[in-house]
RNA sequence: GGCCCCUUCGUCUAGCGGUUAGGACGCGGCCCUUUCACGGCUGAAACACGGGUUCAAUUCCCGUAGGGGUCACCA
C-alpha cells in the first residue's frame, strides 16, 4: 500500500535513505531493535531505502555471532534492508583518505600528545573541576617540535566561537556552543579511523539523507557536523543530514537499558518468552511514539502511519506486561499451522502438528505467549495413566467417580462424537440427574486432562478421539 | 562537575489555552460461563513544584526539584 504513494523515479534526490547502524559487540537487544524499527518504518514511509551497516571498526570487541544475532534478529522482525550489510571495516582506507584531506586542508592537524600526557591532563581538569576536554596544545604547535618520529593522532580543528544549532526532527532546536566541543581524535596513532570519522563518511559515502539513532547520539551529533561541514567546504556535495535523535528504552529502574537490567537479545523474546514478532513489532512501534488511542496497528498500518512527529521525548520504561497482552491478541490471529509447527518444536517428538493444528484455535485463546500454548497442549499427548495435579485430584473426590460412570456410560453409546451432540448428551445426563453442568464437567476435565483448567471440555472430548477420550474416563470412573 | 535532554494515572500514551483530563497494560468488582481465558460493564489511579503571561493554563515563558544522556587513540 505504501509503495504505491512512494516516491517516483523523477524525484531521486527526494528520496530519503535512512540506516542502522549497530556495533557488533551484542546481541540485537530491544534498544537497537525500536532504532531500526523507526529507519525501516521511516523510509518505507516515504517510499525511501533503508540500509544496514555493521560498525565493526573495534576488532577486538567485535564478534561474528554478534553479526549473525543481530542480521537474524531484523529478519525474524521482518526489518529487510535494501542492499547488503556493509561493514565498515571495509572502509578503513577510506577513511584515513579523508582524515588526510582534512589535514591538507588545514582542518586537522597532528598531535604528538601521549596517552599518559592526556591522562595527565584529564586528572587535572577532573581536580579543578573544569570540564573534561583536549585543551588543543597542539593546535597551533610546530609539528616539527616533535620527537622525529614519533607516533601522532590526527585531531579536527574545530571551531572555537559561535555556536551550532540543530534542528532535530524529534528533540527540535539544540544549541551548543562551539567552545563546548575539543579537536577530538578522528585518525589513531595506528592509521585507523575513530568512530566519529567512521560514521561520518560512511553515511555520505552511502548517500544517507536522514539520520535516526537513540538519543545518546545527540551530543555526537555537534561534534561531526564540523567534519561534515568541512568536507563540504573542500568538496562540496557534503550536505547536512536530517536529524532525529529517539529517546532511548530504559529499564524498569529508570535508568538506560544495558546488559544488566532486561537488555536482552530479541532471540530472548522469541525463545524464553514466545513473543511472536509482530507482537514485538507492535510493542516496540508504540515505545515512544503514539497515534491516537491506536493501541493494536498491523506492519501495513505502521508504514502508513509512521512519522517522526509522532514520537515522544521522553524516555519510556519497558513493560514485558504489556507486551504479553499484546502477544496474546497476535497469538488470536496468528494462523493455527504457523503456531502449531512452533509449539511442536517446543513439544519435541511426542508431538502431532496435525492435531495440534486442529486444536490450536481453542487452545491459543488461553494463552499470552508460546509457552503456554505448550502447556495448554500437554494433555493431548499425555499418556495413560495420566499424572493429576493435585486440583484435579480433589475433582475427582466424593462422588465424582461414580457420576464419571455414568458420563462414560452415556458416551459410549454415542454415535456422533462432535462438539454439538456430546454438549447434548452430557446436559441431558445432567438434567436427568438433577445436577448442573458442572457437577459433570470438572471431573471430566480431570480425568480427561488431569488438569483444572483446559478448553471447552467437549472440544477436549473430541481432540482427544472417541477412544482415547472413553478410556481416560473410564480409567478414573469408579 | 561541564554540556545536552526529559517530567500527564504504577507503566505506555492522547491532549497541542476553555475537556467531567481520554485510551491501553496492570490492579479491584460485576456480568457471561463446565474450568481457564476471551469478551462486556464498572471502580481506584495522573497533569513534579514555584513564579509569571493571559479573562482563562496540563497546554506558553522563567526558575526549582527530580530523572536521564554524554564528556576515551569504545562505538
Amino acid at each position: 500500500m505504501a509503495s504505491e504513494s512512494s516516491a517516483s523515479s523523477d524525484n531521486r534526490k527526494a528520496e530519503v535513505v535512512t540506516r542502522f547502524a549497530p556495533s557488533p559487540t551484542g546481541y540485537l537487544h530491544i534498544g537497537g531493535a525500536r532504532t531500526a524499527l523507526f529507519n525501516w518504518l521511516y523510509a518505507r514511509h516515504y517510499g525511501g531505502r533503508t540500509l544496514l551497516r555493521i560498525e565493526d571498526t573495534d576488532r577486538k570487541r567485535s564478534t561474528q555471532d554478534a553479526i549473525d544475532a543481530i542480521i537474524e534478529g531484523l529478519d525474524w522482525l521482518g526489518l529487510d534492508y535494501d542492499a547488503p550489510p556493509m561493514f565498515q571495516s571495509d572502509q578503513v582506507e577510506r577513511h584515513a583518505q579523508i582524515a588526510l584531506t582534512l589535514l591538507k586542508a588545514g582542518h586537522a592537524y597532528k598531535c604528538f600528545a601521549t596517552t599518559e600526557e592526556l591522562e595527565a591532563m584529564r586528572e587535572q581538569q577532573r581536580a579543578q573541576k573544569m570540564p573534561l576536554r583536549y585543551d588543543g596544545r597542539w593546535r597551533d604547535r610546530d609539528p616539527g617540535e616533535a620527537p622525529a618520529g614519533a607516533p601522532f593522532t590526527i585531531r579536527l580543528k574545530t571551531p572555537n566561537e559561535g555556536e551550532i544549532t540543530i534542528h532535530d526532527r524529534v528533540q527540535g532546536a539544540v544549541t551548543v556552543k562551539n567552545e563546548e566541543i575539543d579537536d577530538y581524535i578522528i585518525l589513531r596513532a595506528d592509521g585507523t579511523p575513530t568512530y566519529m570519522l567512521a560514521v561520518v563518511v560512511d553515511d555520505h559515502d552511502m548517500g544517507v539523507t536522514h539520520v535516526i539513532r537513540g538519543d545518546d547520539h545527540l551530543n555526537n551529533a555537534f561534534r561531526q557536523l564540523p567534519i561534515i561541514r568541512a568536507m563540504n567546504a573542500i568538496e562540496a556535495n557534503w550536505p547536512d543530514p536530517i536529524y532525529a535523535h529517539i529517546p532511548l528504552i530504559h529499564g524498569s529502574d529508570g535508568a538506560k537499558l544495558s546488559k544488566r537490567h532486561g537488555a536482552l537479545g530479541v532471540e530472548a523474546y522469541r525463545d524464553e518468552f514466545g513473543i511472536l514478532p509482530e507482537a514485538l513489532f507492535n510493542y516496540l512501534l508504540r515505545l515512544g511514539w503514539g497515534h491516537g488511542d491506536r493501541e493494536e496497528i498491523t506492519r501495513a498500518e505502521a508504514v502508513d502511519l509512521f512519522d517522526l512527529d509522532g514520537v515522544g521525548k521522553s524516555p519510556s520504561r519497558f513493560d514485558l506486561k504489556k507486551l504479553e497482552n499484546l502477544n496474546g491478541h497476535y497469538l488470536r490471529d496468528a494462523d493455527d499451522a504457523r503456531l502449531a509447527a512452533m509449539v511442536a518444536t517446543r513439544i519435541g517428538d511426542s508431538a502431532d502438528e496435525a492435531l495440534l493444528t486442529r486444536a490450536m484455535p481453542v487452545l491459543k485463546v488461553r494463552a499470552k505467549n508460546i509457552g503456554e500454548v505448550v502447556d495448554g497442549a500437554g494433555f493431548l499427548f499425555a499418556t495413560r495413566p495420566l499424572a493429576m495435579t493435585e486440583k484435579a485430584a480433589q475433582l475427582l473426590e466424593g462422588d465424582a467417580r461414580p457420576i464419571l460412570r455414568k458420563v462414560y456410560d452415556r458416551l459410549r453409546a454415542e454415535n456422533d462424537w462432535t462438539s454439538e451432540a456430546l454438549e447434548a448428551t452430557t446436559k441431558a445426563l445432567a438434567e436427568e440427574q438433577g445436577l448442573g453442568l458442572g457437577k459433570l464437567a470438572q471431573p471430566m476435565r480431570a480425568a480427561l486432562t488431569g488438569t483444572t483448567t483446559s478448553p471447552g471440555i467437549f472440544d477436549v472430548l473430541v481432540l482427544l478421539g472417541r477412544e482415547e477420550a472413553l478410556a481416560r474416563l473410564d480409567a478414573q470412573a469408579a
